[in-house]
RNA sequence: GCCCCUGUGGCGGAACUGGUAGACGCGCGGGAUUCAAAAUCCCGUUCCUGCAAGGGAGUGUCGGUUCGAUUCCGACUGGGGGCACCA
């Protein structure tokens, strides 16, 4: 017998599905669309496991829903702009969009021999002016509409490549390139108010009810709302007073200090002429970003000799230290420190030798006489703040009462006396978009010296980015460019500079999933297109993602809406996240890493746990060597078998091999069998039963089985069905007419349920029915409800909650007769040991239990 | 420190709303085919005990609820992830 050709097959059905343009997507009201997405590729050059994986994930769902009936929309496009364009550019000496549209041509053609069904009339990409345009115009908008604005903020600032770096390109206080120590620098920045939507992206989590828990609690706690009061303290040397933010307010008795921020207006003012403050405000703002940083550092303070009154009490002043732990960014950068029920205000406490005054006490010490001990000891000696519920003592007014009444009361009365009110706080804070690098999209922006900064004219947009750069620059290219910034004012007409920071390349993919829905419009999108089509029904991508790029385009889409561009305001309907892909390591006997192929055959390597693939371990595989080799059928199958979509899969060799045998398993079982099927829609015959009637029965479960599989994305499940279907159908060697129609039935649903899988597969097999039409175009199957039920079932006995057997009885057979054979089984009379039944249960259809 | 998830054979993983634990695959062992190999196919494979039939144990650990617990409840413990001077 020959073998199956997966190279001359796929690639002929490839062409098949191009030439007949079978993906092609369009809007059609009368059907149900459904739109699925795979998070677009950075276009780096090539292809990796992960893309295979996430693209086949995608490819399924896709071809599954098509199947079902629904006008599915599945583009695929490039997420162009970025800084590896322009440090391979510099270390090419290519230009950064030479080296990005090579990439996206190579990567592209790796693309196409994976069999994936995308309408590739949609692609878009995204540093082609075509698509970054629309942004220049959705940016004014903001701005009209308040929701973009420019403010001076603390940047991460790389003094050797001049520009700002994103807190995960900080590591350890350096930067991630050129290893220099980051600075905090102040700069004027656009930002966009996220944060206006703050609330409602907290409250509508809870509707993703097909997102993941874990990425809706991620987002949860990175919106980080908390409740608690604004309070004002009155300064014993001015008229003003100091705001400050807490969730305590239950707490105000126990205050010992306040604590600002190095940054703090009142701060800065004082440090005009303090020397000594001035030093103290630079060591802080050098204290690196980095998380070991902030961990190891110790609780620092400088105190500023002023004073504030407390709001309860004018009798009680508390001094003003500036702390190297308050953050500038949260809140109004200051607290009142409460020691005892804060660790972080007690560490500080006990280093300057302040006050310590226990407000809440434990529920079963307050009233008792052991109560005042306990408070002096707390005050004395402890090192460990008490931020357990309690009862509040020594806090006048708030005694006796728990912490939400108490908490409730202070702010009542801080309210009813001016000093304060009850607010809501968020983590989040407004998105900085402006960065200094060449390779994005320019801000449509004039810095004029009269007129300050103006947006430039719609019909003078698209600002264009400029080719002709020169890249060997520190700094920004764009400011480098001897013209492209010189232009005059719109509104004066005097000679004015433009902006030349660019957009932060996580604008580019907040809004593509709209662009897809009409892709060549000279508007961002038609409405009416974007309507149909959105939201998307299924996106996928890396867990990596959670927050940033799903939260900004969340938020995107709120504001495309309130800006009247479409009606919807959640992207993406439902959420998916891949697993890493896995793979030992290999090291060789001089500590350094090995790829998989140097590996092997060497006997001084050292086989180290499975981890995620990445370049710097070298434990990486090549697609396009396993597509080559194996197939992308083969490929697909591995991805799919074994691990759940969202959890890391384990690369390996074995199991490559274990997918690719199953591909010509199926193959040959066709072939072997091939000339024994029933004609194409030959009818049904009238009595089937025995081994052809046992056999339907398992093809209708399969496809009932696989189809709710496949619905719950559980893909690894649906592979091990359809194998145990074919492995049956290997036994099943009845030729007669009966057993041939039944067999065409079979192979058909076997053909079906394949072919979101192993799509090539899956047409070769049809083609072998004798179809003449694509298996892509066909419909999905139907299972048969009547065949989903057995009429008799096997129903396990216990002993005393032990097995002992089984029995085969009549589905629904009464109880006494059920229990009259299973007490008739000779394992149950040995287990019974001569016993009398004290109790027998017996569960309809499922099992006997013998209690004695 | 806080929050979330998770623990099943040598491995990846199945097991519907509490009802025959280990589907399917990988690996391993044995066999067939072959001059030999590759490829392919067949049988076995949770552990302990036994020649076998069989018996016993078993879903991280301990306890609880139940006729019956991988599944429900409590405590502990291992692993993974997120956030982190956020007041």
């Amino acid at each position: 017998m020959s073998v199956y050709n997966f190279k001359a097959s796929e690639a002929k059905w490839q062409k098949s599905w191009a030439d007949k343009q079978t993906f092609k997507a369009s809007e059609d009201v009368t059907r149900k669309k459904y739109y699925v997405l795979e998070m677009f590729p950075y276009p780096s050059g090539r292809i990796h496991m992960g893309h295979v994986r996430n693209y086949t994930l995608g490819d399924v769902v896709a071809r599954y829903k098509r199947a079902q009936g629904f006008n599915v929309l599945h583009p695929m496009g490039w997420d162009a702009f970025g800084l590896p364009a322009e440090n391979a550019a510099k270390l090419h000496d290519t230009h950064p969009a030479e080296w990005t549209y090579q990439n996206i041509d190579a990567m592209k053609a790796q693309l196409k021999t994976m069999g994936l069904s995308y309408d590739w009339d949609r692609e878009l990409t995204t540093c082609h002016s075509d698509y970054y345009q629309h942004e220049q115009k959705m940016f004014l908008k903001f701005l009209k509409q308040g929701l973009a604005y420019r403010k001076e903020s603390w940047v991460n600032w790389d003094p050797v490549e001049h520009t700002v770096l994103a807190n995960e390109q900080v590591i350890d206080g350096k930067g991630w390139r050129s290893g220099a120590a980051v600075e905090k620098k102040k700069l004027s920045q656009w930002f966009l108010k996220i944060t206006q939507y703050a609330d409602d992206l907290l409250s509508e989590l809870k509707g993703l009810e097909r997102w993941p828990e874990k990425v809706r609690v991620m987002q949860d706690n990175w919106i980080g709302r908390s409740e608690g009061a604004k309070v004002f303290f009155e300064r014993t040397d001015t008229d003003e007073t100091l705001e400050i933010y807490t969730t305590r307010p239950d707490t105000l008795f126990g205050a010992s200090f306040m604590a600002i921020a190095a940054n703090h207006p009142i701060a800065l003012d004082l440090a005009k002429d303090n020397a000594d403050l001035k030093t103290f405000i630079q060591k802080c703002n050098a204290l690196g970003t980095s998380q070991a940083a902030i961990e190891s550092a110790e609780k620092e303070g400088f105190d500023t000799g002023l004073k504030v009154k407390h709001p309860f009490d004018n009798s009680i002043e508390l001094p003003i230290y500036v702390a190297n732990f308050v953050l500038m960014e949260y809140g109004t950068g200051a607290i009142f420190a409460c020691p005892a029920h804060d660790q972080r205000d007690l560490d500080f406490a006990r280093k300057y030798k302040l006050p310590v005054i226990a407000v809440v006490a434990p529920l079963d010490i307050v009233g008792t006489d052991q109560e005042q001990a306990w408070l002096d000891d707390f005050a004395q000696n402890s090192t460990e703040a008490f931020s357990d519920e309690g009862v509040a003592v020594q806090s006048e007014f708030l005694n006796g009462l728990g912490l939400k009444e108490a908490k409730a009361a202070a702010i009542a009365k801080l309210a009813e006396q001016g000093h304060g009110e009850g607010t809501v706080q968020y983590r989040l804070r407004d998105w900085g978009i402006s960065r200094q690098r060449y390779w994005g999209c320019p801000i449509p922006i004039v810095h004029c010296d009269h007129c300050g900064p103006v947006p430039v004219p719609e019909d003078q947009l698209p600002v264009v980015l400029p080719e002709d750069v020169d890249l060997n620059v520190t700094g920004n290219p764009l400011d480098f460019h001897p013209t492209w910034k010189h232009t005059t004012c719109p509104t004066c007409g005097k000679d004015a500079l433009r902006e030349t920071d660019t957009f932060d390349t996580f604008f580019e993919s907040s809004w593509y999933f709209a662009r897809y829905t009409d892709p060549s419009s000279d508007q961002a999108f038609e409405a009416k297109k974007a309507n149909y089509w959105l939201p998307v029904d299924q996106y996928i991508g890396g867990v990596e993602h959670a927050v940033l790029h799903l939260l900004y385009s969340r938020f995107f889409t709120r504001a495309l809406k309130d800006c009247g561009y479409l009606d919807v305001k959640e992207p993406f309907a439902g959420l998916m996240t891949q697993g890493m892909i896995c793979h030992e390591t290999y090291k060789a006997a001089d500590g350094s890493w090995l790829t998989p192929g140097e590996a092997e055959g060497r006997d001084d390597v050292t086989i180290g746990r499975s981890e995620k693939m990445s370049k710097s371990k070298k434990n990486v595989v090549d697609p396009e060597r396993i597509i080559n080799t194996y197939g992308a059928d083969t490929a697909r199958l591995f991805m799919l078998s074994d691990s759940p979509p969202d959890r890391d899969l384990d690369w390996t060799d074995s199991g490559v091999e274990g997918s690719w045998r199953y591909v010509g398993r199926v193959w040959r079982l066709f072939e072997t069998f091939k000339n024994k099927l029933a004609a194409l829609k030959a009818a049904q015959p009238e009595n089937i039963d025995g081994e052809a009637l046992a056999i339907r029965g398992r093809v209708h479960k399969t496809a009932h089985a696989v189809t709710q599989d496949l619905d719950k994305f559980h893909f690894n499940k649906a592979v091990a069905r359809i194998r145990e279907l074919t492995n049956t159908l290997e036994d099943f060697k009845l030729t007669d007419d009966v057993a041939q129609w039944v067999r065409r039935e079979a192979f058909e649903t076997i053909a079906v349920l394949i072919n979101p899988l192993m799509p090539h597969l899956g047409e070769e097999l049809w083609n072998m029915l004798g179809h003449t039409q694509l298996i892509a175009e066909a419909p999905w199957v139907q299972a048969d409800p009547s065949l989903l039920i057995d009429d008799t079932v096997t129903i396990a006995v216990q002993v005393n909650g032990k097995m002992r057997g089984t029995i085969d009885v009549a589905k629904d057979c009464p109880k006494d007769e059920v229990e009259a054979q299973a007490l008739a089984l000779d394992t149950v009379i040995q287990a019974m040991q001569a016993k009398p039944a004290r109790k027998i249960i017996v569960v309809p259809n499922r099992i006997v239990n013998v209690v004695v």
